[in-house]
DNA sequence: GTATGTTTCAAACAGGTGTTTAAAGCGCTC
DNA sequence: GAGCGCTTTAAACACCTGTTTGAAACATAC
């Protein structure tokens, strides 16, 4: 009981902070006072930092990854085609879904994948990699009838693109909305931006050197 | 002489440190050890590690800068109109030109102006908006007349949506590469993927809800 | 050759880091 | 109520951080 609360509190104070700086600049004290516990619960709940860090985002991928399955499965035993769009579509509502709709955890997220990619010195990477590489592949692979004209690297990379529009634009909507307002005085909701980049994405996904 | 030369080993261990691990992660011991250099000559030649990483960012962008300000001069001159295709063509052009046309320098750069949307607490964010923020809306403003059927808000967050396909995609593009060579066995060679690039955003911008 | 201004150097500084320790507190069963 | 396992606590640990210092080394000009 008292120990779920201490554990959920530092997750909590953790995710916020570390989507907010960064690992590297978030300091053990700075958690541990933010979540009003004791600074040694950490290594005793977590073990280390970088345990901690792994389970900021298993607590975040894990609903994400049993979401996506399920709605993949549901797809599979369907059979029915799925067009790119409604892939996409399906994508963005487990994403969004799998966090009580709430946009904001949706943006906290995008920053975290963010720095998983960038801050981290390859454990994090791989660790996620090894842990949801699966799922993910398995969604790729789903695209694949909706873009039949693509080669495996072609799709590959395409939606690497797409990932980092995403990644990118949603990580840092808070800025990049200031960076609009302050110019031109408009507003972009986040689900506008969010509508946007889906059809960004859908018009690149399908293009083709080849 | 000499300080020209300390100067430049701090700059170039710096850049590639920082490139690779991050700001924060990098220590000025790290970084003089690496150039062969006194610990205290950060200090006392760029005045703070602040200081040396806007250093190492103005190293970077001042040329770039300089030659996409030219190429827009020019273009501007002559008055006939570009396609967005050309645009594109003319920003990478500058991008790799402006650093000896060293494409893995140009993943250096990329990696770097990831880090600085991710890992800066505002101060590098707003040095380089101030400092580069001319230039770059020059070059946006030249989108429009290419893409006439887009909003400014369209154009603002298209834009976006590209630059963060190519800072994710090539500021990663070791890995990526290295994972798609797991799976598939296939290469990829950097060219070829600013070439996917290319597509991907050219098919993109012109996107509009409206 | 001496004086001057700049650059380098080893050493120390004060403060922050993640982690460990051993004692104290707590809730529980027997 | 004693005993036991789990949790919390304050303190200390060893280490690393960016920065400062004052003396030494250097190059340059008179």
């Amino acid at each position: 009981m008292a120990q779920k609360d201490t554990v959920d509190r530092i997750l909590n104070a953790a995710e916020a902070l570390f989507a907010e700086r960064g690992f590297a600049e978030t300091s053990l004290r700075t958690i541990t006072s933010t979540a009003n516990v004791n600074l040694a619960a950490v290594n005793y709940h977590f073990g280390s930092k970088k345990a901690l860090i792994q389970a900021v985002f298993v607590r975040f991928l894990e609903p994400l990854s049993d979401t996506l399955s399920d709605q993949l499965d549901t797809v599979e035993e369907e059979g029915k085609e799925m067009l790119l769009d409604d892939l996409l579509d399906l994508l963005v509502a487990a994403v969004t879904s799998a966090h009580g709709n709430d946009v904001n955890r949706t943006a906290s997220f995008m920053r975290l994948l963010s720095l998983a990619y960038t801050q981290s010195q390859g454990h994090l990477r791989d660790y996620l990699r090894e842990r949801y590489g699966r799922v993910s592949n398995r969604y790729i692979s789903m695209l694949r009838p909706a873009c039949p004209q693509l080669s495996d690297k072609a799709l590959f990379w395409n939606t690497h693109f797409a990932l980092g529009a995403a990644v990118f634009s949603l990580s840092n909507y808070d800025a990049l909305q200031a960076m609009h307002n302050d110019d031109t005085g408009e507003e972009s909701p986040i689900r506008e931006v969010i509508k946007r980049l889906l059809g960004f994405i859908s018009a690149g996904v399908p293009v083709t050197l080849e």
